[in-house]
DNA sequence: CGAATAGTGTCTTTAAGACAATATGCC
DNA sequence: GGCATATTGTCTTAAAGACACTATTCG
């Protein structure tokens, strides 16, 4: 609280008035005269295609400056009567028609560098959501949001747009917001912010498995922590992979098809993810 | 952006304006109508009385409603031109006199539980603060900030006023806001966001040793994380203690004092904290 | 049966943890 | 020298990693 509204209360308590009368004085009298930021969100929307093998960001184009021509994380404004975890979903299902459950978001970073928005005072608390492939329909029109590849090396990633030739380093140390002037604000910047956060907590909390749905193998569940590692799949070993990941996970009942041994599917079973 | 927003920026973008005239046509217009949040900063500040072997944490009594009498985080309004992160630095010299680093803090999490606070929309982002211990200053005199014990013990914590008799449990599954009614608003849920993001980190990124100021030695060390875990010191085998934290250090130059062996002297030495 | 793919087992290497032995300064 | 405390070293145990072998399905 500034010192200003310490002081006002201080004399409004001095009253001695019940919450309630304190609670009504304090809606009608015009507290809002501070300056306050919009508040958005902007999402860190990833999918995994199987059939490619290729991990997909979803991008938006801009059509109106800043930025205009600039391809831009999906992201709105928040409402007022919701927290920022629905306001995430909320936009999600907007933006892509999937109704996602709060294990698959989680909270990134708030970012609040000045004039990170060229126009206004605009705060913005990012996520990552993590969609399963059914998702991947959306972008598919003319529209002005497109899935991108996102191709990730050890230590920096790639992001490759099949229509566009958009370059875009994400090393492990952005600095500037948007210096490479591909993406807009300072979204490059959270891109490179959410893959970190996916890497450091892939072992110890695997959220991201959630890209694959409901229930899954072990071979696709290495391809996917291959593709955030920057390695070729085959370079993490089954038997060892499998030997971590296994606490994680409880097996379920489902018939595979396809040449070669049949493999176990196996579901996420983290109780705290809920 | 909300829709309305986007078609109106596409139909000013249709004109081909230039983007400065675009930025000017965004100022003047009544952009603003979409409604605002407040947001504001919760402070987790602690720190670690050496002669006490006590972690504490300092708490401001609120003085008006709401949550009249209970004991709240510093925190405050933010500025305009300062990120979140300079305005947490911002307050806390204010409330303590202490100018930190940015390394000194972390970004905890963004709180936006609608009616979180019952006058209005406050959306706050948290931090937390490693402060050394000549800040305990701080709250020394009659005034409404303190100093509180935090005492935790294995999986919950217990905060533990000299003066009143404050009990608060911070459990692994706190779950509804100041469901003890002992803090105001949800800040027993942001201490033990984080108490556990502090535990979570210690092994791999040990920022709370900032605690302890620009040098100190290994059975230091040892007692500050002693006390997150929530164990007495002795439990902590100090050669492997040593070997587990030695690859964060750099030995200072620098003498004991004291009965028994002198101990060396280190200093946090991780370039990406700076 | 052979190719392909998954599952399982074993051995080696490395890290973690328990504990003992040695070093240093103060009284 | 005796005590207190810190450092260093060793041994044991558990985890991580490399690699080989077995199992199952399809053509």
């Amino acid at each position: 609280m500034t010192k200003r509204t310490e002081q006002e209360e201080q004399i409004y308590y001095e009253t001695e008035a019940s919450e309630q009368e304190f609670l009504e004085w304090y809606r009608t009298k015009e507290h809002k005269k501070y300056e306050r930021p919009s508040v958005t969100i902007d999402n860190v929307m990833l999918a995994y295609n199987r059939e490619e093998d290729a991990l997909k960001i979803l991008l938006i184009k801009r059509k109106a400056h800043p930025y205009k021509g600039c391809w831009a994380l999906p992201g709105g404004f928040v409402n007022p009567n919701e927290s920022t975890d629905k306001g995430c979903l909320r936009e999600t299902f907007e933006e892509t028609g999937v109704q996602l459950k709060e294990s698959n978001i989680e909270q990134l970073y708030t970012f609040s560098t000045p004039n990170r928005d060229p126009r206004d005072w605009v705060i913005t608390v990012s996520y990552i959501a993590f969609l399963n492939q059914e998702a991947l329909k959306a972008g598919d029109d003319a529209s002005e949001a497109a899935w991108f590849d996102i191709t990730l090396t050890e230590g920096f990633a790639l992001l490759h747009h099949q229509m566009e030739n958009i370059d875009l380093n994400i090393g492990a140390e952005t600095t500037s917001a948007a210096s490479t002037g591909n993406l807009a604000f300072d979204h490059e910047k959270i891109i490179s912010t959410a893959i970190k956060r996916i890497i450091g907590k892939m072992y110890y909390q695997p959220r991201l498995l959630t890209l694959l749905g409901e229930s899954f193998t072990i071979a696709e569940a290495r391809k996917v922590y291959a593709k955030f590692l920057g390695v070729p799949y085959q370079t993490l070993d089954h038997s060892n992979f499998k030997k971590d990941l296994l606490k994680f996970l409880k097996e379920v009942d489902e018939r595979p098809t396809g040449v070669g041994r049949p493999s176990k599917f196996y579901a996420l079973d983290i109780p705290y993810l809920k």
